[in-house]
DNA sequence: AGCACGCCGACT
DNA sequence: GTCGGCGTGCTC
């Protein structure tokens, strides 16, 4: 019997199925998705590897054992194993890359190889003089480092030594002086966590407990944990004993020994409790009824009876629910779930950001209750394989989450939603890069299921795709309830500019915040700029301060919540920004004081210029000293419940404005917002992208919405510098219909999505000059194999252009930008040249034109249709 | 990626 | 002479 196993953690060109043989005791267990221990390689290390078929055959010629099978029967059934195939080949990444992004990390048994220091014997003493001799000094540092360790991995030791220690370690092996031994990680089945901390109790702290300790497990066991609390790491049970160097039996019991002497204390709980479980949803709806099956209007039901019809034809079928805000397009979404669910089938609701639609989980865990599994990226480890295993085991089947959810393994799957379908979340920019809705439609393939794309502004490319026929086009156009839409009134802020206003908050909308604030009511005001000031420049030579890692410039943060407001001009004012403030870089993270001079003429004078939230906070305290701000953005949203803190303070009335960034704009409903505010219009528009202005008028839509939903009548003001923008005119009809005639003969014309595909290649590396080379190598390559082996293909290549952010941490990237249609035999070209890119390596792929060695270090990646051009 | 093999220059 | 750095090739 024979296998054909994906070998995990191979790089892309060796990322393809090998054969082993099966030996006849391995028989039973070896099936398709189980784990497997296979040799690989020329030292036939241990390596995990999922077989992904198994037939009976001859040997092949040179095929190897399979080593063993770990884990208790196959981690991937048959659909999810698919799914990883479709994965790699459909986003050009590696199986392991792809079944890592499928399944949880914590399902799955793995192999990890490590060495320990050989018990010493009767030649130990012999071998050190060879070691000495063999090795030289590097053995004896190397020796000096791993003596006093239980355990310890390649990694470690390279970390600490600045020469390649692969050598030295081969050579100890050789001398029996340390071994390698390979262990299977069992795949977590519990899922409480225990962790240490320092008894309360114990006076003089760290001091007092470590002279009440004598054993050396102990000592190292209470040095790892003053590091993990000292550094914020883990104080995790098993973080701890691995940061100690103890295995888990020598770390329990010098954890038990600690414990006793109640220097430690132990708690057992989860990192942090889910903030979306059941009970939490109805205590704060205060009732413990499910919602009702919603009452439908008769256009909903119209919309409703569409999407039955899909549901029942027992065939694959996609639709795209276009409905204005307000139309009630989740009632019909809820619709749709009961009706699988009462066919004995789940559903997978996928939402963009779970932080930011509280309220939609709300409607599901009042509707669905106990069935309901949340996936999201703020889950620990144990909480999402807790939700993967109770979604597999059938206990839960209706699942609601962001991107990653779309995996979920429901055994049967009838109906899976995309709400507000045009965000760009729904888009990994990790490995692998794929797109919600493409893994969508292929599950529903597998399934026989529906795919439903929800929004009131559909991307152009799905509502292209609505209009032709490939998804069945379902459209609500009556506002529910009846409520009106709000008044929009754009203003021309080049004339308060004018006037003398520098403040972001122009005069009519002072004038709506005042009202509101007379009346009770409320305020939401969005600028997508966080931060103080946007750049800082010289008075004398008018640079502006960069990165020195990337190529952006710096933004001003303010230290303290509110800087005093004082005249523009004064010297004070730039004096107190100085002390108060940091200039941040929003790529890096890259922090600096306002430097006393101008690195480029030496002029000691600055202009703090652009408003960010953190301004606008600011300007507006100072215009109404009586309106209570609360800021979101990215700032005030870093500790955990943050977001769910700031919406309740502003639901509960604790302030009369929310301020912030693109996450304001999002399905929140508060009854008493009467205005919203958009402080820049324009800032979106001005991107580099062709998408522009389907994100504007996407933005400016779902802000209008925001405002006066219930029996308050709303107004949303709109600044821009641009005030004759067809793109800010129809935002503020709501006129989605009219945006996309103009949107896609634009498209059309210059050939943009939906009228082809592109895939960006990107180059990056530290060394500009070697970069740039490989570039230009790369970029011949792909003329040479287009008028050659893939003379087939039709496609548009442009570049080599540098990134639009040319300089991220020190590296560069550079950009091959193509136009093409994605298939089978493009996706095959791209393979090719990145697997030609990995074998040849850089410097043959130059033709042998090398650099300085650290500098040779270029990696391309490949992103198909990215959420940014 | 990680490992082994084989080729060169700089040392004992 | 040989150690170790470095490039090359391959992974069932």
């Amino acid at each position: 019997m024979i296998a054909e196993i994906y070998v995990l953690d191979v790089p892309f060109h060796a990322d393809r199925a090998y054969t082993y043989y099966v030996p006849p005791t391995l028989e039973d267990s070896v099936v398709p998705g189980s784990v497997a221990e296979v040799p690989f390689g020329r030292g036939n290390r241990r390596m995990t590897g999922i077989v992904t078929a198994v037939r009976d055959g001859e040997t092949p010629e040179g095929a190897k054992p399979v080593a063993a099978v770990v884990g208790d029967g196959p981690v991937l059934d048959g659909e999810l194993l698919g799914l990883c195939l479709f994965l790699k080949e459909y986003t050009l990444s590696t199986f392991g890359d792809a079944l890592r992004t499928v399944i949880p990390p914590n399902a799955m048994s793995k192999i990890v190889t490590y060495y320990r220091v050989a018990p010493a014997g009767e030649n130990t003493k012999n071998a050190m003089q060879a070691l000495k001799a063999a090795v030289g000094e590097r053995g004896r540092l190397v020796w000096s480092l791993i003596e006093h360790r239980q355990r310890f991995t390649r990694q470690a030791v390279q970390a600490e030594v600045d020469f390649d220690c692969t050598k030295t370690l081969t050579a100890m092996l050789g001398l029996g002086l340390i071994e390698k031994v390979t262990e299977v990680k069992r795949s977590s089945a519990g899922l409480i966590r225990r962790t240490y901390s320092l008894s309360s109790a114990l006076e003089g702290g760290w001091d007092a407990a470590f002279a009440g300790v004598t054993g050396r497990n102990q000592l190292k066991l209470l040095e790892a944990l003053r590091h993990a609390v000292e550094e914020g790491g883990s104080r995790e049970e098993s973080a701890l004993f691995e940061a100690a160097g103890l295995t888990q039996a020598a770390g329990h019991n010098a954890a038990k020994a600690l414990t006793e002497k109640g220097l430690l204390v132990a708690a057992e709980e989860t990192d942090y409790r889910n903030p979306f479980t059941v009970e939490s949803i109805l205590a704060e709806a205060e009732t413990t009824e499910r919602a009702p099956k919603p009452v439908l209007t008769e256009e909903q039901t119209g919309a409703y009876r569409q999407i039955e019809e899909l549901l029942t034809g027992g065939k694959p079928a996609a639709a795209l629910l276009h409905g204005v805000t307000g139309s009630g397009k989740t009632n019909v979404i809820l619709a749709a779930i009961d009706k699988v669910l009462e066919d004995g089938r789940g559903a997978i609701m996928l939402v963009p950001e779970i932080a930011l639609t509280p309220q939609t989980v709300g409607i599901f865990l009042r509707r669905y209750g106990d069935r309901i599994a949340v996936i999201h990226s703020g889950l620990s480890a144990g909480e999402r394989f807790d939700a993967w295993r109770r979604i597999r085991e059938g206990l839960a089947d209706v699942v609601i989450g962001t991107r990653s959810a779309v995996f979920a393994p429901l055994r049967q799957i009838g109906l899976i939603v995309i709400d507000e379908e045009q965000e760009y979340t729904y888009k990994s920019d990790a490995d692998p890069k794929y797109h919600a809705h493409d893994i969508a439609r292929w599950r529903c393939r597998e399934h026989n299921a529906v795919m439903l794309l929800s929004s009131a502004t559909p991307s152009v490319v799905s509502y292209y795709k609505a209009k032709t026929g490939v998804y069945r086009l379902v459209e609500l156009k009556e506002r529910y309830n009846g409520a009106a839409l709000p008044k929009v009134e754009i203003v021309d802020m080049r004339g308060e500019t004018a006037r003398g206003n520098l403040s972001p908050v122009g005069a009519r909308l002072a004038e709506k915040l005042r009202e509101d604030k007379a009346a009770g009511h409320q305020a939401i005001l969005f600028l997508n700029r966080r931060g103080y000031n946007n750049s800082v420049a010289c008075r004398s030579c008018g640079k502006s301060i960069k990165c020195p890692n990337c190529s952006v410039t710096l933004t001003y943060h303010a230290l303290r919540s509110r800087l005093s407001r004082i005249d523009k001009t004064d010297e004070a004012y730039e004096e107190n920004r100085r002390e108060n403030g940091l200039l941040v870089c929003h790529l890096c993270g890259h922090r600096e004081k306002v430097p006393e001079k101008c690195p480029f003429c030496g002029g000691e004078h600055f202009l703090f210029m652009g408003a960010g939230t953190q301004k606008a906070e600011d300007d507006v305290a100072a215009i109404f000293p009586d309106l209570r701000v609360l800021r979101m953005d990215y700032d005030t949203t870093q500790s955990k419940f943050a977001h769910e803190e700031i919406l309740a303070k502003f639901r509960r009335g604790e302030a009369d404005v929310l301020l912030g960034t693109q996450m304001v704009t999002k399905g929140h409903d508060f009854p008493r917002v009467a205005t919203v505010g958009v402080l820049n219009a324009d800032g979106s528009l001005t991107v580099d992208d062709y998408r522009a202005s389907e994100r504007t008028f996407a933005m400016l839509t779902q802000v209008i919405g925001r405002a006066g939903r219930a029996d308050v009548p709303g107004t949303a003001v709109i600044q821009t510098y641009d005030p004759d923008s067809e793109v800010i005119r129809l935002a503020a009809e709501q006129n989605y219909g009219k945006f996309y005639e103009g949107e896609i003969k634009l498209r059309r014309s210059l050939t943009f999505p939906p009228f082809c595909d592109i895939a960006v290649i990107t180059l990056s590396g530290e060394d500009e000059g070697y970069l740039g080379l490989v570039t230009t190598r790369m970029y011949e390559r792909v003329i040479e194999l287009t008028r050659l082996d893939f003379r087939d293909i039709p496609l548009m290549l442009y570049g080599p252009f540098e990134a639009p952010i040319y300089r991220v941490q020190n590296t560069c990237r550079m950009r091959l930008v193509l136009k093409c249609r994605l298939t089978k035999r493009t996706r095959a070209f791209l393979a090719e040249l990145l697997t030609e890119f990995g074998k040849a390596g850089p410097s043959r792929f130059t033709g042998g034109m090398v650099q300085t060695r650290s500098a040779r270090r270029v990696t391309v990646s490949v992103d198909l249709n990215p959420s940014t051009v």
